[in-house]
DNA sequence: CAGAATCCAATAAGATACTG
DNA sequence: CAGTATCTTATTGGATTCTG
């Protein structure tokens, strides 16, 4: 593997890397592998009740597409009634930092943000 | 402004972080700032021949809305034909680190990832 | 408990044509 | 050149109801 790069190109369209990105940037993509990273194994009404504004479909959704890629691993245990298990595969742990990355700077600069939307609108309504 | 942490918790409905981490992680927005990042200033044109598949109504509004959050820098060049530049603006730059980790990740791991898929819907395919 | 199925409203996205 | 305006399709997302 030494040497290999990967030729893709995230600037071209179809580019398989650039569909993953938008996948695992996705709203509740980033909030359910946070929520993983964070508390460790969880189940699913565990999930859906810490996820404020969570639907079950998009729970279910986001959870299955996150499995099928292999970035979580769901466990189901026979019995009754049935107990499933969520949890961060080796995978979807060599994602935590690059998110925590992202969310971090989110957290931390919510402000400036806000204060630019706010000069922006004021010099539309004076412009225009 | 020491000892200040946001009050922000993103796993809150309506949390504003959460919002904005949705605006960035958006499809276009982070390809936009990727290339502002690694080009520098660049004209509508430039950006919308970089970025294969987008349309000009996408681009432009990717475009005013990181504007909106002062992470683009949009100067008019009044001649004619008119001349805009985009460019990160100071916010704008403190975030290329971040993303720039989410893009590597996305890069390196497409090959597990497509595995991951193939290997579940194998699974599928053979379960129900 | 952990979803599956269905329906519907809202929004986003893309193509196309036009303009200061 | 750098958009805007309009139209149409696709996709998303949420609410609701039902089930092994």
């Amino acid at each position: 593997m030494i040497g290999t790069t990967s030729s893709w190109d995230l600037y071209e369209r179809g580019c398989p890397s650039r569909d993953l990105l938008d996948r695992i940037g996705d709203k509740w993509s980033i909030l359910v592998l946070g929520e993983l990273g964070e508390h460790g194994r969880s189940r699913f009404t565990e999930l859906r009740n810490r996820l404020s504004g969570v639907s079950e479909k998009m729970l279910t959704q986001t959870l299955r597409a996150l499995e099928s890629d292999g970035l979580v691993l769901r466990t189901v245990h026979a019995r009754v009634p049935v107990r499933v298990d969520y949890e961060l595969t080796a995978l979807g742990q060599t994602l935590r930092a690059p998110l925590r990355a992202l969310t971090e700077w989110s957290l931390q600069h919510t402000d400036e943000v806000l204060a630019a939307r706010a000069a922006y609108a004021a010099r539309v309504e004076q412009g225009a």
